[in-house]
DNA sequence: TTGTACGCGTTATCAT
DNA sequence: ATGATAACGCGTACAA
């Protein structure tokens, strides 16, 4: 390892001065094919290693993208950051990655650290920081899926999500339709999700019914929240033919599983929509999901980003955006009357 | 956000050095309390902002850690991942993470970038670069699971898991015992869970076959390759009671799945074992599982990775080590005869 | 096309 | 306990 071989040796040892080694980076046409070779053969030579740190600190662009996300137990974070991720290969983006763990401390602290190390911008994914803090951090930020009254944000349009899925229950005539939901705030963009699935009803004049339970990210606690669920349809629907909308793929999946134990008929007597296309297609008998469409709101949270950023530098200042990407109904075996087989 | 206020700002401000203002950082025990309140007090008033990329370029270290992650899609790598992140509130390592999706050229590319920001070390879990290349770029090193000879590297301890499962299949009175795997080559730490499978029936004198298939990373293809092994052991072993054991949870799901289809008796006709502990919970029947310490594998990687920085400062070369971790056999409902319930 | 001088914000070193 | 000065490795601005 040694010392670091800098612009100053590639200099020395090639008789130009460093100037002419950076220009060789970073406006090569500038150069004679001369000096250019020479200098060519000298980092080759000398194996030079760019800093970029030093970069950073002498033009103040650090690349840089800090991302802060809840956890990657869930599968639809590890698929969002995955396709953040990769977006390096068109933005050439650097991402320092924070897992919040759901801790409001903790995401502070995260956030004041990647400040310090003088990210361009920030994509946030934890839900614990309300945007109107978030923006005072005066830094360009995007958030997904989450409160973002005063921020910039990318959100799948999970009012056409319910509204697909409802529409799709409806037409393969069930009786009731039933969401599944948490108790989400008002003020999320999942809450659409209820929204779009009572409008749908009621507009069709279909009966509705929404169930919110307390979740916790525990299986045992699901499947037992289920099974309630479960009994409670049982009992009040006993002879109906019963829709049902879960709003993940999770929810679905273990709902299912407590039905075909019961020996229900599927989708004859249930039928099953999902949410995020994760699990729902390892299912037992392949669940009917809301996909929604993660590489492009990835990428759209990066070019957003990156808009921010430039538009920084230039002055003007960049108008809050809240960018909605159409969800998309995958149809499998919960649904359907005749679609009771596998794919 | 104007201009950035620095040590400097915050000197003239207080009337001492900048000097003085960065021992307030470094070394608080040296200034008086007075000159500590000052600085303190000038601090808050001018609201000041450390800038860790100087403190890189000033004292050289980074405490950047890289990680190279194949993808994000597969469980496994998930939850290392984030495993991984948590440590930093123990280690205070700072992540820079690429996917390298499954890209050899483009994982050379991030390492490239990974240098220039002066990482101090690396955690691969991408296995598209040979150790004996990986070991080249002379900086502290640790890989996870994949091909390991020339680095210091955290694994399973495969071995043990394979006679795990074996050992339970046999105690459960299995005629014969099914090893359903990839094609893994013999230098991977996963390989040994066909070794440990093999010798533990060879020692117990039980009959035992290795299937191995051309897996790919898609549901449809594994499922049309379960099927026909499926199919094989229908045939091959029709009234023989068959210990399955799978290389990972979403094949153990899907051959259940295919075996629930064809109305065989789980765990009468056949027992099943997976490995990962990753979506088993939550299949029709909970999957019995070999689950990996993935907690102990992330904090490890840290550990053997913080120890090779710290040598390297002190001249001490330290010596490639392969970490051995223990996983731990989870007993579910598809082993075992009278486990036929859930959970 | 190439060079000079200086600055980026911090820490190291040697003084006092 | 505090300060002066020189790094760290690169880019900007202006000059030649």
């Amino acid at each position: 390892m040694n010392k670091k071989v800098t612009f100053s040796d590639i200099a020395k040892y090639t008789n130009v001065s460093k100037m002419t080694v950076s220009r060789y980076f970073n406006d090569p046409g500038s150069l004679t094919p001369e000096t250019k070779g020479k200098i060519e053969k000298a980092l080759k030579e000398l194996n030079y290693k760019s800093n970029k740190v030093a970069k950073i600190l002498a033009n103040g662009r650090s690349e840089f993208i800090g991302i802060i996300i809840p956890e990657l137990f869930f599968d639809y974070y590890s698929q969002v950051l995955n396709e953040i991720l990769t977006t390096y290969n068109d933005f050439n983006y650097k991402f320092l990655v924070f897992a919040g763990n759901h801790d409001q401390e903790l995401e502070k602290k995260y956030i004041e650290e990647l400040l310090a190390y003088q990210v361009e911008g920030l994509i946030i994914l934890s839900y614990t920081l309300p945007s109107e803090v978030l923006k005072e951090y005066n830094i360009p930020i995007v958030t997904i899926e989450r409160e973002d009254q005063y921020v910039t944000s990318i959100n799948t349009n999970n009012y056409l999500g319910a509204q697909l899925a409802a529409e799709h229950l409806i037409q393969d005539q069930c009786d009731i339709l039933i969401n599944i939901n948490s108790f989400v705030r008002e003020n999320v963009p999942a809450y659409d999700r209820i929204r779009g699935f009572e409008d749908t009803c009621r507009q069709n004049q279909i009966p509705c019914k929404i169930i919110q339970k307390n979740f916790k990210n525990d299986y045992d606690v699901t499947y037992e929240l289920l099974d309630s669920v479960y009994q409670h349809l049982e009992s009040e629907y006993s002879n109906k033919r019963k829709g049902v909308f879960l709003s993940n793929d999770n929810y679905a999946n273990i709902f299912l599983n407590i039905l075909i134990k019961n020996k229900k008929q599927i989708p004859e007597e249930y039928e099953i929509i999902g949410f995020d296309n994760t699990i729902s297609k390892e299912s037992i008998i392949p669940i009917t999901t809301v996909a929604q469409n993660i590489q492009k709101i990835a990428r759209s949270a990066v070019e957003e980003l990156k808009e921010q950023i430039e538009s920084k530098d230039s002055e003007k200042k960049s108008e809050i955006r809240h960018v909605i990407i159409d969800p998309q109904l995958i149809i499998r075996g919960t649904t359907g009357k005749n679609s009771y087989t596998a794919e």
